[in-house]
DNA sequence: TCATCTTTGACTAACGTACATCATTTTTGC
DNA sequence: GCAAAAATGATGTACGTTAGTCAAAGATGA
């Protein structure tokens, strides 16, 4: 249909040197014209194209995190039979200078893609900065590293988040004004200040009627949590809801669960594991707000295939939505 | 490794005749032991295997239908790269002689693999079995054809989408207490008969001071709906919740919202479309449950291929779950 | 023990693409 | 108008697998 040879073809394909202008565009025309669209596993096949990627987590003992690590090595066999070689790394949580070594450590000469879970940090925007000047693909996964050189975010929109709990406790308690608790790790993270502006956006413009008292700050420790959170409802029993934006669920139940159930708050939490789980169960949390590992875990993967084929991402088929749990959907 | 040419290797693979069940042994333990894993990509290349799936769906003016239609024309591009032909047939809505009539004419020679949104009747089921009889695989999608011989169902569990729903307005109006009004479509589709199931279950269980009212049939016609519930909403002011588990999203809509906004009812509708979504944005609906439609379709083009090369779905990874959307985690 | 049947091996072409090499044609610059 | 450079074509091999043909070796039975 160009008027060439399968040689020049695959030349304007692969983007070789060694094609005037002219066929190029007469090439790639006839291309649109003929709907063409190569067939990538043949590609890859006769290329012996390996995908290689890292995935960079906290350690620690994060029930989400040790969630999501099970989860990829769950995936590591499935992909290895779409030519994707998976490898796991480890780094101190909420560790910036870690993290920024962990990566500094990649070889391009050994892997294609990163997806890290970001601790937000100059040194981590340099780092991954680095990755891509040497070639490497970076998508955020859970945590993201805004106005870095990340190609891709693949996790929830925590204001969204933020904003969605707010929604459900604003509902639960409407008929049964009073003051939502709020519950967080830590103001110096930035998934949890993204929840809490939702949170407070949504519950001012919405339910005016219910306030908010101060913010618990519970460094996501579960005794931590407890102790707190079981003073601030002992010290005022006009607290009707109570928003766990962070880790620590097991220290919530706790200081709930000691409630006569009749007095006891609605509450909401984040991510879903078998401790939030069984709160669930027991009526003990009314909601769970979580991102479905498994679909981030898959979605990363795609993503930096893609990208280490100088692709894109399809922002929309590949969002990562806020999911509500109750007792009676739990999967 | 066992000893053998890569003639018999690949008679044992592709279990063609004329090998001796010992050599075959041989053969299996040796992959066994090599971890041997054959590249479907190069198998599929070389057979030219090409999937040719077809899917039936109801006609008319269902909006979760023609999404889900229009999804899946949006997913045929994707599926042509990864050698999958899909094709849409449209049959009169709740019409199980059109729909048996569809699916006796389809052709082995010409199809590999039949997603339908089943009608639950004999017909139907012996139209399937028929299907298997020629060796075409079958999954249900969105309505299942339970005891029949379809391979997987793709779709979400009714009776937990009840629970959802029973459980999100048990909460909503719990320090609001009065009486639950039931809207469906028709108690003989087997979907309301479930979710309605759930509903009863829970409130039940877990709210005993609410009140179930006579459950509403609204024929999945908005007008009906629409004047159904007004009429009872208006004879009734003690209703403080109302559950519509099937179509007519927009009569709902239009009965609540003529109602002062301190008098109206909590209400959780099925299926996010267009119409839900506004309902929701303008705060007429407090709660759509959901399944996506997004991800059955391509849970559906998964199974149906996996079963069209003799092997089976993974229930737990496919599993679609009842989706919980406040206006706030709207996507 | 021989004819026959069964099992196994060797070899070949093909799937759609990548990529290298060398030959040939066309263009460019002077 | 000619040499050099650039562009194009022809051809072969490879990727991992399927699927066929034909010949050789082995087993079986009378």
């Amino acid at each position: 249909m160009a008027g060439v040879s399968l040689s020049t073809v695959d030349r304007v394909l692969n983007d070789r040197e060694g094609v005037r202008k002219s066929t190029q565009i007469r090439v790639s025309e006839a291309m649109q014209r003929l709907g063409y669209e190569r067939n990538l596993a043949a590609a890859n096949l006769s290329r012996r194209r390996l995908y290689r990627l890292r995935f960079v987590l906290p350690s620690g003992s994060n029930a989400f995190m040790r969630g999501l690590e099970t989860c990829l090595r769950e995936r590591m066999a499935g992909a290895a039979r779409e030519s994707t070689l998976i490898e796991v790394a480890t780094v101190p949580p909420f560790d910036a200078q870690a993290l920024a070594a962990e990566l500094r450590g990649i070889d391009a000469g050994q892997v294609d893609g990163v997806a890290v879970v970001a601790t937000d940090a100059t040194a981590v925007r340099v780092a991954v900065r680095d990755l891509r000047a040497r070639g490497i693909a970076v998508v955020t996964l859970v945590s993201d590293l805004p106005s870095s050189e990340r190609q891709h975010f693949v996790g929830i929109d925590n204001v969204q988040a933020g904003r969605t709990a707010a929604s459900l406790l604003g509902r639960f308690c409407r008929w049964r004004r009073g003051k939502m608790a709020i519950v967080a790790g830590s103001m110096l993270v930035r998934d949890h200040v993204e929840r809490r502006l939702g949170f407070e956006q949504v519950l001012r413009a919405e339910f005016p009627d219910q306030s908010i008292s101060a913010v618990i700050e519970g460094l996501d420790d579960q005794d931590i949590v407890e102790e707190r959170l079981a003073r601030a409802l002992a010290e005022d029993p006009g607290i009707v809801g109570v928003y766990s934006l962070g880790a620590g669920n097991r220290g919530i139940s706790r200081a709930v669960s000691v409630l006569a159930e009749e007095s006891r708050p609605s509450v909401v939490v984040h991510e879903l594991t078998r401790f939030s789980r069984d709160a669930l169960i027991d009526g003990v949390f009314d909601a769970v707000i979580h991102q479905d590992e498994t679909r981030e875990i898959d979605v990363a993967i795609r993503a930096l295939r893609a990208l280490a084929d100088g692709g894109f991402v399809d922002g929309a088929a590949e969002r990562i939505g806020v999911e509500v749990f109750l007792r009676d959907n739990l999967p």
